[in-house]
DNA sequence: GACTTTTAGTTCGTACACAAACCAAAAGAA
DNA sequence: TTCTTTTGGTTTGTGTACGAACTAAAAGTC
């Protein structure tokens, strides 16, 4: 085995994986809904209450201009509304709306279908072995880009 | 382990190897390049003649449209030509100049330092298992892909 | 209380990425 | 030869993604 296209390999699965989400939203009608909406919203079916925009960058890895944008389109489609915050004005308070909501159960299932057909018949040992290994190099390169950054 | 997150990680893996090719190409002053265009570099330097732009398309997986402007960046910033073929007025050859070709070994040193970096001190047994299971996934995704296209 | 700094978001400019519409040249069919 | 289809690329519109500049409100300082 090749060992030194890793990363491109990394690459391609998760372009595969991003085109199954894609058939899978279209399959279902879902429309306005990307891949790359999935953080976000996972995050927003943990909340219990309108959270602010800031809350959201820090948990999505994205940087805030992406998520405004984001957030943005995502109200245009109705999946979510933005509130001034009456308590601090210049927080942006976030909610899902009930259509929203209603793409919880949806996600689960594709999440689901996913899982399925990524490790198909692959054992629970090599299917734990393959995730550890992976978080060794994510650990590997978060130390060396630490080191860099000084 | 969580196995339920291997996407993520995946993604979030390649996202930091990203982080760590900018850095590698400022350290060194290289501007205008970012790490999607390591695919179409990486083709352009086996090349030993002028090639049509379909055939840069055909092996980097992306659409033509975003192949067009990738080009058309790359040479503005002077890295590569297109010149139009004189045997078939549709065909657009593409060129790397010598400022393009100065990149090659840069993109050899800063590839060994990617694996050495993700790596870290992971025997090759290990190595070997891990993109052995990769391509495992690789398969499963592609062959679901495939199945559902019908 | 007036002034300064920090914080939360938006806007803008640029690039990748895709799909769809478009165009011109080549190839095939009548 | 003329007409039709295919092929190779470009253009346009939309969205993600980033950094940098900007705005307004809050917090801190004197």
């Amino acid at each position: 085995m090749n060992t030194e296209k890793i990363i491109t390999q990394l690459a391609r699965i998760r372009e595969q994986a991003n085109i199954l989400i894609e058939q899978e939203l279209k399959n279902r009608g879902i429309k306005g809904i990307v891949p790359a909406h999935g953080a976000v919203l996972a995050f927003l079916f943990k909340q219990t209450r309108a959270v602010p925009l800031k809350a959201v960058v820090e948990d999505s890895g994205r940087v805030k201009s992406t998520i405004t944008v984001m957030l943005t389109n995502l109200e245009r489609h109705g999946y979510l509304q933005k509130i001034p915050s009456s308590k601090d004005g210049r927080v942006m308070l976030v909610e899902l709306t009930d259509k929203g909501w209603q793409l919880k159960p949806v996600f689960v299932e594709i999440s689901a279908v996913l899982l399925d057909a990524v490790y198909g018949s692959m054992d629970y040992t090599e299917r734990d072995i393959l995730v550890t290994l992976l978080d060794r190099l994510d650990h590997n390169l978060r130390s060396f880009l630490d080191s860099q950054k000084k």
